[in-house]
DNA sequence: CATGAATGAGCTTTCATTCAT
DNA sequence: CATGAATGAAAGCTCATTCAT
């Protein structure tokens, strides 16, 4: 699937290739998916403000996916795939535990600014008790990378001595992605109860020296702080 | 619960002796709305069921609130009178920092597992990326203990000598809060991905240690560990 | 019926003397009608709308007028009384016709342009296939004096020698009052299609001196031209 | 009735063979939407009597329209439209100015008593301010010809001698329209006060008759009389 | 004299979805 | 591969009106 290159797919129709043509309807149909439900929600989006911001129509919907919730399911697994391909471009030196933990940190927690949608479909699916996620079959799959890469940091810097070792990876992993999502997540209802605007860049890079600060501080044993 | 304290109370009158008084008829509203709407959120929570789930009519949500969104205000700003309620309820013992901290933790941790509405609806507010609240002549004022609670914790340990003084409470706060919060919020979808369930108390129990102890390495001064 | 001294009665609430309150608020809510429905006709006009607009309470509506209907049938009441009350204070000099025709004229012209609730409720009315005005005991009463005002003026001319004795009074009556009645209610309608706002004080004035034109032609005998 | 020449009709599709329709459904709608408008007004008429009458469901009409102002506003184009049509079949004798003249009265006077939506449609339009109208593009183009008509047969008429030369065709084309304008949609109002049924053919006759000899004497040269 | 509470039916509009080519 | 047409249910909200004091 070539989702980059379908961005802006206004003049889709008459398309001249006729087998690309399929794939691009399909594609801006899950692009428009994955907006419409990131700004309104499972219940919120409709298929019909989906299939018009994809410059289609409804009955695509269902030629393509079957019905609103497949789309749903569709949108997820895309976004976790672009998380995982994100990842996986991601290059740790993991001769040194502590500057690698640093960056996966770093790395979530731009990850998650920078794509806001996938806070919020996850949001929705987890409204949804996770109904959605366990009709997939790549559900399992999607999880194993991010955490592995968290366990490899680990596993290394026990290994070097810097590390605790009584640290379980899962944790860890739920400690960085909990402190990079939570900002994201909440942002709107934090900045109101705070009186501070999260969204400017300087209280999001203190945010992140505080973050980075308090994994370390986690993991680290105290004789190498 | 104490309804005279709730809120937006437009319509005043003397309590009487009927059977199903107006304060009754308003506060079911208002619960039948947190309830309904912390289950499928702002957008898949009608306002049919609500008015079922009171045992009350579409009619008198109008008539007690305006409107969804009204409804829908007033819903957040009892859940965050109910969570400063519980935490003014919550006596530390001050002349102990870490112990007083420890506390906070733990009960922040249990306000979320036992209120998953305040979490949902949260998120809800958060995905209309905070419209509502921000109508609320209340919004500031609801922060305010929660943080000023961990700020005297800290302030207290500074003073003792056992927390490091370049922490700041906003970030402290904002860390207990996201790693209560983030577990519960995505406890559906971390379940499927993790293949773990984390709706089991052990697991839930390991979490919990987990966070104190990190938000304490966090806080602590290195000799203080 | 105090009918003008009750507009902007805005403090009408605890007014003090207790006997004048009651009429007070039947007043306002009586001059609200006539406002509402003029605005929005029968059907579009709300009963709530009115209540609010007279600083009252749909309850009272009830109270002292039964129902929507019966409050549009006194509003249609009040609005031929005050054109009565106005035809009345019409002084025409009998003795010259010709110049009592054409003040007949402008007199109705400029009723119906500064009471536009005149026209636009009527025509409401006659939607409703006069359904309301029926009801009404005095309906009858209410055209009497503006036709005989007409018959008058005809009579006198006739008399004279300068009128044709072949108009009818009620013919007459009814083209002065169609020529007037036509420009107000279809002005907005007529602008549109002429390209031409007919509610500027020019195009008035032009089709004033138009109606005075034709009826004086159509009632004079050609050699009093 | 010419359906193609409809205005608005965004679905396009072949006619096929299929029993109902796409163009039977929007035409029925709009037949009925004509019907209920003119019987009830735009906000007395509902979408739901509509597309009962059209034996058809609410849902069509958002499908064809899109909502209900603008189905008002192709019903009054659509009642524009049969109007030009019917004057447009109308042949006039231009040798002869006084008997066209008399024959575009006797039009104008037969087609609002044969097509009563015409009034109380524009009524309503009107009670709008015309809002509807001036979202129509088609609004100017409809006029035109009804008034051009009438300048035709005063410029013959005039360049004859037997016409006045000082008299403006836009006031003699209001002078004609509001006379059989006014009759015809206050009957009811007019029959209440007048004490007589303006629906009898005798009493309409008297009147056709009447205003023939008004507007004549309004243009003609006294001479000419 | 006035009001707060309640009601059921109705409103316009949008929903996800299926039919028939 | 794609589309126009159709559908029934439900959405949020407003309607005129009555109850009970």
């Amino acid at each position: 699937m070539t989702a980059k290159a379908i961005s802006n797919a206004q003049p889709q129709r008459r398309v001249g290739v006729r087998e690309k043509s399929a794939e691009t309807t399909r594609d801006s149909l899950l692009m428009a998916a994955i907006k419409i439900f990131a700004e309104h929600g499972f219940d919120g989006g409709s298929i019909d403000q989906i299939s018009k911001a994809a410059n289609s129509h409804d009955r695509m919907i269902y030629y393509y996916f079957g019905n609103k919730e497949s789309l749903f399911v569709a949108a997820l697994e895309e976004i976790y795939r672009r998380f995982n391909v994100a990842e996986a471009a991601l290059t740790l030196d993991l001769t040194r535990p502590k500057l690698a933990l640093e960056q996966v940190v770093r790395f979530v927690l731009h990850y998650y600014k920078e794509h806001p949608e996938f806070v919020t479909l996850l949001n929705s699916e987890n409204l949804h008790r996770g109904k959605h996620i366990v009709r997939s079959d790549k559900a399992q799959q999607f999880s194993s990378p991010a955490i592995s890469v968290v366990d490899d940091v680990l596993r290394r810097g026990i290994a070097e001595g810097s590390f605790r070792a009584t640290v379980a990876s899962r944790d860890l992993y739920m400690m960085i992605v909990a402190l990079g999502y939570f900002y994201q997540s909440n942002r709107f209802t934090l900045s109101a109860f705070l009186g501070e605007n999260l969204e400017t860049p300087e209280v999001f890079e203190q945010w992140e020296t505080f973050v980075i600060d308090a994994v370390l501080r986690t993991v680290l044993n105290p004789a190498a702080l």
